[in-house]
DNA sequence: ATGGCCGCTATGAGCGGA
């Protein structure tokens, strides 16, 4: 199939925050069967990488890379094909004990997952964490990535770029997730050279990606759009599709995220 | 939205999530 430095078919690209890889493993394994994407980017998967599921990933033909933590946070990319050049962290001077992003490189796309900070409360020790997170986020593009190249950043981005992506921008207003410092903070991440290809294909608003796991958020529709796939213009350029999965939030045992799927043509 | 949930932790009430 695969032929050395020739891309031969297209990349069913996803992102997903399953929120514990441990408690979504069944619905994992369901949603890959039936969705068959050739990468996906995973967060929150709240497991160390020791008692991560490889092995039932494999027998349903995923090859998985991991940067795991206990309890919390944890990302990971699986993918059809073996990872090339997998990157674990941000590789700076200030080694975060928190593990939030995994790059690697799939058919010549370089696959960033990240799971950015949520931040709490606005003014808060985490929120300023979070704007720092994005600050190194950026940094990272420019010091290893190149804005030329096939790129795509995805995952929980825990920030509604526009009052569009959010079902009450009113009651929203200022809050964590919505406020402008951290939209300006996802802003200098994309102005690196990235793209929303959702919102590029989507124009209208009463689309989100997550709804609170309490009541009746998600039969009203009561949620925001805080998952992102953000490509380089020359793979937005093959982007043919872009959707959010908003069925695999329903039914037992949710994630309260939903994937966010996209389809990429040949180079 | 008044509030309503969920997953984690050497299992129990507290933390964190968004």
């Amino acid at each position: 199939m695969t032929r050395t430095g020739v891309q031969c078919r297209a990349m069913k690209l996803a992102t997903w925050n399953v929120n514990s890889i441990r408690a979504r493993h069944d619905r994992l394994l369901a949603w890959l069967a039936a969705e068959a994407p050739d990468v996906v980017c995973l967060q929150e998967t709240k497991v160390e990488d020791s008692a991560f599921p490889f092995e039932s990933l494999a027998a349903a033909g995923y090859h998985a890379v991991t940067l795991g933590q206990r309890s919390y946070n944890g990302v990971a990319l699986l993918s059809r094909e073996v990872a090339q050049d997998v990157v674990r962290g941000f590789v700076d001077d200030d080694p975060d004990e928190q593990a939030r992003t995994i790059a690697a490189t799939f058919r010549g796309v370089r696959v960033i997952s990240v799971y950015v900070p949520n931040g709490q409360e606005v003014g808060s020790d985490k929120y300023a964490y979070k704007l720092s997170w994005l600050q190194r986020l950026r940094s990272y593009l420019e010091r290893t990535c190149d804005p030329s190249q096939p790129l795509a950043l995805c995952g929980d981005m825990n920030v509604a770029p526009t009052d569009l992506d959010v079902h009450d921008p009113a009651a929203w207003h200022g809050a964590v997730l919505c406020s402008d410092a951290e939209r300006a903070a996802l802003q200098r991440v994309m102005d690196w050279g990235l793209q929303d290809v959702f919102r590029a294909h989507h124009a209208e608003g009463g689309l989100y990606s997550w709804w609170d796991y309490r009541g009746v958020a998600l039969f009203k529709n009561w949620g925001l759009r805080i998952d992102h796939i953000f490509t380089t213009a020359t793979l937005a350029a093959r982007c043919t599709a872009c959707t959010i999965d908003r069925a695999t939030r329903k039914g037992p045992n949710p994630s309260d995220h939903a994937p966010v799927i996209a389809e990429l043509t040949d180079a």
